[in-house]
This record gives structure tokens, sequence and C-alpha cells, in this order.
DNA sequence: AACCTGACTTCGG
DNA sequence: TCCGAAGCCAGGT
């Protein structure tokens, strides 16, 4: 199969994350085949973030918590996620174990 | 081709 | 657990 470049692969995982759920910059990036390009991810979602209408309040950092700064996107990415569902604890913290999204080939026996 | 970017991640204290 | 420094990558200039 040919290799698609990794800012496609990135883009087209990015539009596969459901509402309600999230992924973190280097598992997209993992999944796009490179566990430590997640910042090439965050390239991406400045680069067609918007173009591409892509949702970029779900994904996050690895900690479970928001990126952006206050005054700076974190509060319009946070009431994004909440509107879909995503609580956040009193360190602002996501829980993974339970929002974290992945390919359904993920969990397929193979 | 060198240099810069960037909402990361990992390591050590 | 929190913080600073270093490492990492691919696309754009």
């Amino acid at each position: 199969m040919p290799k698609q470049a990794f800012t496609e692969e990135v883009i087209e995982l990015l539009r596969e994350i459901p509402r309600g759920m999230v992924s973190t910059y280097g598992g997209i990036a993992a999944l796009a085949g490179n566990p430590r390009a997640a910042r090439q991810v965050v390239r991406v979602l400045h680069a067609y973030g918007e173009k591409e209408k892509l949702p970029w309040w779900r994904v996050i950092n690895k900690q479970g918590a928001l990126s952006l700064a206050p005054g700076n996107g974190y509060e319009e990415q946070r009431d994004l996620l909440e509107a879909e569902g995503i609580v956040f604890d009193a360190n602002g913290r996501i829980d993974l174990d339970r929002v974290l999204w992945q390919p359904d080939w993920m969990n397929e026996d193979g």
C-alpha cells in the first residue's frame, strides 16, 4: 500500500474520533505511524484544524489534561468537551482510561 | 538544504 | 507530584 504523508494519516485519524471521546497527541502520532511525532500532530491542527473541520478539542495530552493555557483556548476546549459529556476532575484532568479513543481495529482479535 | 515551529513526551531532580 | 531541560519529528519558509 502507498505510504501516505503523515499529515494525511493524522487528519483521517482525527476525523474518526467520535463525540464524547478523546485521544492524545502522541496517541494519534503513534496510530499515524510515529509515536515520536506528537508535535507534528500539533502542527497539523494548526495548519488544517479549521480548514479541514477537525475536532481539535478532542486531542489532549497524555496526562489527561488540556495543553491550552487558560485565556488561550483552554476554556473553549473544556467547554466543548464537557458539552460532549467529558468529565474533568477537581484537578482539571480527564480519566483517559474511560474516554481514550482507539480505532476499532485495536479491539479486534487479530 | 538549513532553519524554524509547536496545543508533545520523556527523563532527572 | 511538580518543574525545568532535553529530545523528537515532519512540514513550511
